[in-house]
DNA sequence: AATATTAATCGTAAATTTGCGATAAACATT
DNA sequence: AATGTTTATCGCAAATTTACGATTAATATT
């Protein structure tokens, strides 16, 4: 792709938002994110039997839900035991909370 | 792409909160977004002129934003003046703080 | 040691996203 | 009617995403 010539600087807080935001752009990733928000854990193979994708790709969504923050594994032989990754899960619910709390009543328009 | 065999059918809600992640999912957009919060509305004009990208590519950030529904356009001949969506603003932040409102303490983890 | 179970990674293909410049469209102004 | 201003759209190229099957890696069990 054609890249920007002048690199963008943007807010750390808006990098950061906006990769939480991408991590959640996909109905599966927040299938899984819902279940095991409900669940607080569960393994990859009971994510796999529930939903109707291929263990790779099931696999590959855990992948960028850890790399983004959200989520963490924890080894259980032979299983890997994933929850939400609570830390970095509040820092995304704040992020979102500011960034929808709209004070502003929108006189002008 | 290879798509899954068996169409696979989400909650409403998981659906829809997607949509409106991935289109947060893009600094540029979280950036323009937030200088709508705080400004009320704006034309497409006055984001080319903050940001280093092209006409073109504001344009297409625009157009996504709107496709998601978070922001509406108005003509103003012959500019287009550009506000937050709000009902579907309040919409997207019910559904962002119903997902992040996580009740369950995670003691079995 | 051989086998079974579980999950990650690799390689591939198709779709989508992101960016740009060029062009078109819509409307005001001259 | 011709020109200027503003924004959308088109066409293209490169990067990324999404999905799959096949393979590999890690560990338990026999």
């Amino acid at each position: 792709m054609k890249r920007s010539l002048n690199e963008i600087n943007y807010m750390d807080d808006t990098q950061e938002l906006a990769r939480f935001a991408k991590a959640l752009g996909h109905p599966t990733r927040i299938a899984i994110l819902k279940r095991l928000e409900s669940e607080s854990c569960c393994f990859t193979g009971d994510l796999v039997d529930e939903f109707p994708l291929a263990q790779s790709t099931i696999s590959q969504h855990l992948k960028e839900l850890k790399n983004a923050g959200l989520i963490q594994g924890e080894l259980n032989p032979p299983k890997i035991k994933y929850c939400i990754h609570q830390q970095n899960w509040q820092r995304a619910k704040l992020l979102f909370n500011n960034f929808f709390s709209n004070t502003n009543v929108p006189t002008k328009c």
